[in-house]
DNA sequence: GTGATGAGTCAGCAA
DNA sequence: TTGCTGACTCATCAC
């Protein structure tokens, strides 16, 4: 962030650096390809080449900073999307041993019912032959 | 990876590129400390510590290579889980609507039995009746 | 031109 | 000293 934009100007130039610290950072990055121009109008090669580099240079570091973000936040995605089907998975998993108690539950009653009919067919029997 | 190492070392020091030249990037990197200490008897301070820095620089690249291709496999990873994930909810969804079919079709069962149950209750009373 | 991204460099932290 | 990682720069690609 702090860097020293000297660096991105040939050694020695003095004039360069000169015609160049007078445009911040924001300056030159909030301006259009048109106003840029208009500011070059005047100014010779080696400086209006030394400023667009200067441009795309913080607009590279703009566009790396958002790329660093992008992949943080995608990982963020990635997790909440584990941890929600993870949550689902957990539902799931309750609901399915509710539902196994209730089949259980069905079965004995079912079992139980079962062994009523029997029994009553049976009675039914003896009580028809009791009627001849 | 074909960077110029001559980058790194301060223009115009010629002695110092001629010094660095008979070791490659692999060899500088693969040697331990004490070898490269050896190596640098003799050479002057400046020559010992161009090397140093090289020696670090390279590293620095193999470091960066490695932190890239782990955060590509972390990514991997949780893409894997999720998909694992994934899958376990269709399983458990499957298994969930089949029981729910069980339970819908051992309620109509049970419903059946309940029905001839009351009528045999009911022929019962009946048949007591008739009995006296 | 603009934006994105892999690779390399450096600063700075942690062990 | 070693290894890692965030930030930056640069090359390169796609639009």
């Amino acid at each position: 962030m702090l860097f020293c934009y000297q660096l991105l100007v040939e050694p020695g130039s003095d004039v360069d650096v000169m015609s160049n610290m007078f445009i911040s950072d924001e300056e030159l990055i909030g301006l259009s390809v048109k106003d840029l121009n208009k500011l070059l109008k005047g100014k010779n090669k080696e400086q209006v080449l030394n400023l667009k580099q200067r441009r795309r240079t913080l607009k590279n570091r703009g566009y790396a900073a958002n790329c660093r973000e992008k992949r943080l936040s995608q990982k963020d995605i990635l997790e909440n999307e584990k941890k929600a089907l993870e949550k689902d998975i957990a539902l799931l998993q309750k609901e399915s041993s509710q539902m196994q108690k209730d089949v259980g539950e069905m079965n004995r009653k079912y079992a139980a019912l079962l062994r009523f009919k029997s029994k009553q067919l049976e009675r039914l029997s003896k009580s028809d032959e009791r009627l001849g």
